[in-house]
DNA sequence: ATAATATATGAACAGTTATTCATATCTTGA
DNA sequence: TCAAGATATGAATAACTGTTCATATATTAT
């Protein structure tokens, strides 16, 4: 370790010690993320993004199996990124909040020019 | 299918279906997104942030041995996250673009106000 | 050239996760 | 109460991913 950066490194290295959430924070965070980064479940909340829909429409939307697209709205439910409302036979998701909307406008953004600008 | 809100729910899944992107634009944007998605890959970004860093100040700041943070560090770069420059001996990290600075400051506001907000 | 230091990488293993299939639960209309 | 429709769920499997260990590559100083 002794690169000529030594100095500057170090105080980086210092600031990011210094400076890095608890554990559990970081794992919280991810989670949000991970909810996220599997297309399954990013095509649910985009969809979603169009307005509430019951399971079927969901379905329909997105593509896949009944049975899977279930499995995800379990998962984005228990991350909270989206809430559910039984209506008669039906199930109606919807995102949870704002925020999800927030990160969803990110993910859109890096549609449009992906982080791969090169 | 015949949920009472058919013709709103109807129109949602349509425009759903409409506006949803293309398969590998919803992959690369995962991509991205999952790059983030784990404890060891968000810690070294957080590092980042404070500046640019060797990877032996990176070890010092994030923890975990010189190997896990190499193979870490390595799925950062495929995903355009960081960029490395050799210095010497050195490998001298730093975040890729304003792009991924973002997202860690969309990252940061989820760790002061999660998504768990109930 | 060689030793020492810094970083990268391949293989193997363990843990995680998405999907499928079958089935269960819940709600409504008859 | 029963049948049908809508949604959820448990178990099993296959694919993926992070870490470790050992080793390779690259750079500098001697």
């Amino acid at each position: 370790m002794d690169c000529n950066h030594e100095n500057e490194h170090h105080l980086a290295a210092e600031r990011a010690k210094a400076t890095m959430p608890q554990e559990e924070s970081i794992a919280q965070v991810c989670a949000a993320f991970k909810a996220i980064s599997e297309p399954s479940r990013l095509k649910i909340l985009l969809a979603l993004r169009q307005g509430e829909m019951c399971v079927y429409h969901i379905v329909e939307a997105v593509g896949g199996t009944q049975s899977a697209v279930s499995h995800q709205l379990r998962i984005l439910r228990d991350n909270r990124m989206i809430r559910a409302r039984r209506d008669g036979q039906n199930v109606v998701y919807a995102l949870a909040d704002g925020h999800v909307r927030e990160l969803l406008d990110t993910a859109n953004e890096h549609l449009r020019c992906p982080i791969v600008t090169e």
